[in-house]
DNA sequence: GATTGTCGTTGATCTGGATCAAAACGGTAC
DNA sequence: GTACCGTTTTGATCCAGATCAACGACAATC
């Protein structure tokens, strides 16, 4: 099924609340490009050429330290956008974004899309919307790896994409070494992490990438900080 | 001295490239208060109600988690705004705002301000660069907090906090448990990072908050990763 | 089939920075 | 002056999570 780059913005959060006729005038800008699994999109530093709004697939967006340990900011899945910010601040890329599925991709070219900002105001209205959705995001991370421990974050990061409806049972849409470096953690960790939580009787794990919530309020509580309990402490 | 909230904003860098009259336009919804040392300027939960730009004094924002372990996201000085995004997103505050001193603010009502955004597209224009400005600011000090350790993100902080001509010797703008809870380090942590980096040979402290640099490069060397060398190792 | 590679789990050990404790500094109030 | 209070510094100890190491489960390639 081949997407088009009208399609593919419809759906995209970035965009959401636009009416057709300035929709339009974004997609005209757009250009659809494939990236093959395990392809470099781009690399921080780079010069950012475009504001990219994923179709189809999968992006990993994340920054390697001097060290070589390597943090993931962003699992761009299919309605979502990246550099957005670098492009709209005129800014170089401030990570590294590669391919981990085959992935179609909307390309907006940086000097267009911020020519187009320049006269629509509706577009920039949006954008300053999507921008503070985004930076609270931001914030959130932030706060989760400063102010959470281990359990805290996972508690956390399980509730957050648990699907909204039929919350019990869902399916990570990423690898779990993906999450744990999000989460900045290493694999080991969130795999102990999961086991406590799953001993606890939190959460079931039905398959390497399957879990089931069984109990939603505690599991709140453990994210809110509460200790896990339920372990250890032979009476 | 009193300030106007037309003096106030000229020099907040958040309008920085505005206009006079969009700058005036902003200026009509501005009102001017006064913080008294240590008042509350809101807390994280709260309605947000407007925009604030600090004209003189210092505030600290920050967020306290469960456990009750505080995080300083912000130290906003004169020419800074702060609950930006809050406004913008019409979110609830998603962190706690005080007065270090003394401090004079202008506030630009939330809805008023969100009214203007949308008629006005130069005001718009001006946001969306300030928003994408203090993402990066923002995905930096993530970076900073999750991968580099402790002497790095200090190292970074002095360059960074230096100012830019005569960075040789300069003061703190702040506090030391501030510096230190934004780094996400304990002071005594800060304090014994300080003088490693001072037995090394690459600052000096010159008294409890003034610090002069000695050699920028290896400061920016470890501030890159590289380890502090010069000690231990009695060959 | 065998081989290689990536991912996930589990166990044993190590360590950077936190925590606890105490003392040295300024301020400022009396 | 002395007493008090918040900040900073230093030292001793502790611990959550990293690191190292081994192994099983797949999937892809030969």
């Amino acid at each position: 099924m081949e997407l088009t780059a009208a399609q593919i913005l419809r759906k995209c959060s970035l965009f959401r609340g636009l009416d057709d006729l300035s929709l339009a005038l974004v997609g005209e800008l757009g250009r659809v490009v494939e990236f093959a699994k395990d392809r470099v999109i781009f690399r921080q530093g780079q010069e950012c050429e475009a504001l990219y709004c994923v179709g189809r697939g999968l992006v990993r967006v994340y920054k390697v330290a001097p060290s070589g340990k390597d943090h993931v900011l962003h699992m761009a899945q299919p309605g979502q956008t990246f550099a957005e910010v670098a492009v709209i601040g005129d800014l170089l890329c401030p990570a590294n974004a590669e391919a981990v599925e085959d992935t179609v991709c909307v390309l907006l070219p940086a000097d267009r899309f911020r020519r187009l900002l320049e006269t629509n105001h509706r577009v920039c209205l949006q954008l300053v919307e999507g921008l503070a959705l985004w930076t609270r995001h931001l914030v959130g991370l932030l706060e989760d790896v400063v102010l959470r421990d281990a359990v805290g974050r996972v508690a956390g990061y399980i509730l957050r994409s648990a699907p909204h409806e039929r919350p019990e049972a869902f399916t990570l849409p990423v690898l779990k070494k993906d999450v744990a470096s999000h989460l900045n953690l290493t694999r080991e960790t969130l795999s102990r992490t999961l086991r406590r939580l799953a001993e606890a009787g939190l959460i079931e794990t039905v398959d390497a990438q399957q879990i089931r919530i069984l109990d939603h309020a505690a599991l709140r509580d453990v994210a809110d900080g509460l200790p896990v309990g339920e372990f250890d402490e032979p009476r």
